[in-house]
DNA sequence: CTTCATTGCCAAAGCGCTTTGGATATCCGC
DNA sequence: GCGGATATCCAAAGCGCTTTGGCAATGAAG
């Protein structure tokens, strides 16, 4: 059924079907009425390409997924990222398209979107410390907002972002009140520009109450479950070991406590865990009152509803100067921190 | 740039430039070599759109993802599947289009999706028993494939899945073998399909040992950390509690271990785990030769490719009758599983 | 009873590509 | 030197929609 047969049905002009059909007001009440009616009875749908061609946008938003052996595994956060985009590009009858891009062909794979003109606009995933993406997309013209934000970046661009820093400073500083000393960082990729202001927002805790930051409790790595393990487990061993982890995801946290477990210690008593929570849906930390984990809290599938909303701004009215939106992450108390235990010792003898 | 810049660039007709770069006979060589190169040297791709309208194909492929209150959170594996058949696509150059969806206007989304001719064919996501889907998209005449497959309905049609019930009854007479005769099932969501192929495996390889299933030691729900969680711990709670677990996800499996070592057990020793391994990337079962936990194994990465390149030949060949492909699991045996305990004891007080 | 907006509808052009159905030029054997 | 392949290239139609520019008919105003 398309626009043609639909018309001659009706006995109308294409034209005035159209019209009747996209709310324009030069076509009688009776006459859109009976329109829409047979549009539905007719399971009439206008074709995307044909309309595409004919308005010159896509309604469409692309969404490019840099994976690779080097890093960028496909993150979980993606999955309910996109749920969230998809929902607001549902709400605005927008598509989305998925490249799944091995990230050395990206900078062609982004030029080939914009020469294939089949998006309005682009998402752009997993932005680095000085990402060439910035100027490749702004050079094309292309709408686009990034998720997240690329430091050392001059130029002006759109972006929705947790801020990072904050969040694992008051995350520090929560363990620093609790009594905590040794503090390891288990951090992500710190090619990643999230990753990179998690551990300057770490640092700067710690150097504000005058405690060093120690290399040898900071790691960086893809945010497996594994790597927490083997990080964690490692750090434990040390002469002098953290009393508290900083996890940069729930999943990397989960391995903190098995090694915390494996070596005989209690998460929450021995040794404390706070972790940056994205609330997952299949990785909820605790249903309700009670977490398990202490956590900076920031919800990623908001952050795709918003990081769509912004774009499908940018695309419906491309002079608009970028926007950007900084979403905090709130400090959540869960079963994971307690005292640094020197000092609850000291509490103890002080008592006696 | 478009087609006639290029040609009048060239000086050649639009048409000859069409044929040249798609590779018709009737060009020159010589032509046809200038044309590519002035291609390339423009940056000139073909409007997706426009092309889709002359050919009739959208050079698309459709991925609805079911999403709603009541179930199918964002799962996972949905992120490692669609890296996998992105690989797929991208190697033949077509779009994937994402629909997250309410699944009470799933129906709706289909026929939308038929109407709008932008994907050439579906892959459907997490089928149901009876689901139907499969009805819906016959009568659209859409090519599609179903990841898993739906119990229950009488039409023939292409899918891909993996043995869920020899895997699951595999994993059960494992457990068997080693003794264990309270065997508690952490299952998915058993209107899912392939959760209730699982149960099926598990129930026959009991009964085929004479041992009577028992429903005090069966869970079905979403799969989350937190429900492997509680469904273990109520479980350890009883009188006479199960020795092993089979579990349907990795993540669950990890509420189960935490519950395991909450009751202050030692999984492989006093509790064994089976469980269901994606092989997903961000959650890795170990690191190569000694696996945390005992799984039947098979990547879901891997299946998403395959359902993709089935689909393709499907859509370029509408003709073809269905086709199945049943992916094996493989059984790898990890730390998380031992004798049963008394089994153990009682071979302790045999060689006394 | 004219005149002139206004209302309601339509024919046709155009979006950027593919493809049909030639047209022209070249080359062959006889 | 001629008919007929053969090799190259092209003009124009068509894919399904939107949108420009008109055209009748209607009703209000003069």
């Amino acid at each position: 059924m398309n626009l043609k047969e639909l018309s001659q049905i009706l006995g109308l002009s294409q034209t005035t079907v159209s019209r009747a059909l996209n709310g324009y007001p030069e076509v009688g009440e009776a006459t859109r009425k009976r329109v829409q009616e047979a549009a539905v009875l007719h399971h009439y749908r206008p074709s995307t390409r044909a309309k595409g061609l004919a308005t010159g946008r896509a309604m469409a938003i692309g969404h490019v997924i840099p994976v690779s052996t080097r890093h960028e595994i496909v993150n979980p956060v993606f999955a309910d990222f996109i749920a969230g985009a998809g929902e607001t590009y549902a709400a605005k009858g927008y598509d989305m398209i998925l490249s799944v891009v091995d990230d050395d062909r990206e900078a062609r794979t982004y030029r080939d979107i914009a020469a294939k003109r089949n998006v309005d606009g682009i998402i752009v995933h997993g932005p680095e410390l000085n990402d060439p993406r910035v100027a490749l997309l702004t050079e094309l013209g292309l709408p686009f907002v990034v998720h997240g934000r690329a430091s050392g970046v001059a130029l002006p661009y759109s972006w929705l972002d947790v801020n990072n820093t904050r969040a694992f400073r008051r995350a520090t500083d929560f363990l620093l009140d609790l009594g905590h000393r040794r503090i390891a960082l288990v951090n992500g990729l710190e090619e990643m520009d999230f990753a990179a202001r998690r551990r300057r927002g770490y640092e700067a805790a710690l150097v504000a109450r005058g405690v060093a930051p120690d290399p040898a409790l900071m790691r960086s790595s893809e945010m497996t479950e594994n790597y927490g393990h083997v990080a964690a487990a490692e750090m434990l061993r040390l002469p002098d070991p953290p009393t508290a982890f900083l996890t940069a995801s729930m999943i990397s946290a989960l391995g903190v406590r098995r090694a915390i477990e494996d070596a005989g210690l209690k998460m929450g008593r021995d040794v404390s865990i706070v972790t940056h929570d994205d609330d997952l849906g299949y990785l909820r930390n605790g249903d309700g009152a009670d977490p398990i984990f202490t956590a900076t809290r920031s919800s990623v599938r908001e952050a795709g509803r918003l990081a769509a909303a912004m774009l499908l701004e940018l695309v419906v009215d491309p002079e608009r100067t970028p926007r950007s939106r900084l979403m905090e992450a709130t400090l959540v108390v869960g079963q994971s921190t307690g005292p640094a235990p020197q000092q609850a010792q000291a509490a103890l003898s002080q008592r006696r």
